[in-house]
RNA sequence: GCCCGGGUAGCUCAGUUGGUAGAGCACAUGACUGAAAAUCAUGGUGUCGGCGGUUCGAUUCCGUCCCCGGGCA
């Protein structure tokens, strides 16, 4: 946000591209820590908010409508800042993903109502080589799998031997990967969760509940969503949703660590030094 | 003071008819190609409350003390 504002400062308008699972959807505003109007200062957003919790927004999806909005902002002389730790979308957007046709709902519907141990069953005939590769209880995974197999007739392996629509080889970037303390950190997560529900967390899980969508969707699993509606659905106590959220908030920080620790190219920058400030963070302030 | 229940991993607890112990979670490390705030994989946790006794051997049996619940007075 500060880099936006510093950028505008030049005469170089800014746009804040979304890069978060979570925060793609209107649904989550809360609990997704979505920048309200006052924190947005006037500079562009793009792709908050910007999917109803009906739908799921796939990495595919994602990188699609990012790849136009970083377009747009270039044809319109600005310079796109993309935020947020997914990094399937972020590889997603820069290095394609394989062209994996649409899958038939009624195939995929099929395949995850399958148990675990029967899907991978089911995918050591259809897919021996994937289900090698993977552990028995990947359910996420053997589902794709599986459902890749079963509606396209070749197996996931063959589909990714190609990978379209990445756009990492023609756009000039300036990538940084913030790495706090960890103590500091998980600290920050049980203060994050507990302003979420001093700020309406529960009202918005109520609302989302109200939906009566399907509970697999991505946006009911967002972190705090399934505690809350634990609680809204007299489970367990506030307090123990509290926890739990805080918990479940801290488990992901720690998934973050691992793969922005490994996942992206060796090149790109890591900043550990907190505070952590623009002129460490990003060249282009410097020059 | 008496009676009952309990004290085992950071937490919640299981267990050993006596051969020094184990699950879940936490924690650590890792994987990650269209649900990724998802989904998984691997790993160590330890004076089994203290001190004595019996025994080849006690976390397990006995005695005693301490601590935590609940009840009686």
């Amino acid at each position: 946000m500060r880099l936006a504002l510093a950028l505008q400062a030049r005469d170089r308008p800014a746009v804040v591209i979304n890069a978060d699972s979570a925060q793609v959807y209107a649904d989550l505003a809360v609990l997704s820590a979505r920048p309200d109007a006052a924190e947005m200062q006037g500079v562009a957003h793009r792709l908050f908010g910007a999917w109803d919790g009906a739908q799921a927004c796939s990495a595919a999806d994602w990188a699609a409508a990012a790849r136009e909005e970083i377009d747009a902002a270039h044809a319109a002389g600005a310079v796109p800042i993309l935020v947020g730790g997914t990094g399937l979308y972020i590889r997603t957007l820069l290095d394609g993903i394989a062209p994996v046709p649409e899958i038939d709902p009624a195939i995929r519907a099929a395949v995850r109502a399958l148990p675990v141990a029967e899907a991978y069953a089911a995918l050591r005939r259809e897919d021996p080589e994937r289900a090698a590769a993977l552990a028995p209880a990947d359910a996420t995974r053997i589902s794709r799998a599986l459902e890749v197999v079963r509606a396209t007739g070749r197996s996931l392996a063959a589909w990714q031997t190609e990978r379209t629509g990445g756009i990492g080889a023609r756009v000039a970037l300036h990538p940084a990967i913030l790495l706090p303390d960890r103590q500091s950190l998980y600290a920050r997560c049980d203060g994050r969760f507990s302003r979420m529900l001093a700020q309406g967390a529960v009202a918005e899980v109520e609302a989302l509940l109200a939906r009566d969508l399907d509970p697999a969707l991505p946006v009911m699993r967002a972190i705090g969503v399934p505690e809350i509606a634990a609680y809204l659905r007299g489970e367990c106590t506030l307090a123990q949703a509290e926890t739990r959220g805080a918990q479940a908030t801290r488990n992901y920080a720690k998934r973050q660590f691992t793969w922005l620790r490994h996942q992206p190219p060796a090149e790109w920058r890591r900043v550990e030094s907190e505070p952590f400030l623009e002129s460490d963070i990003f060249e282009i302030l410097c020059l």
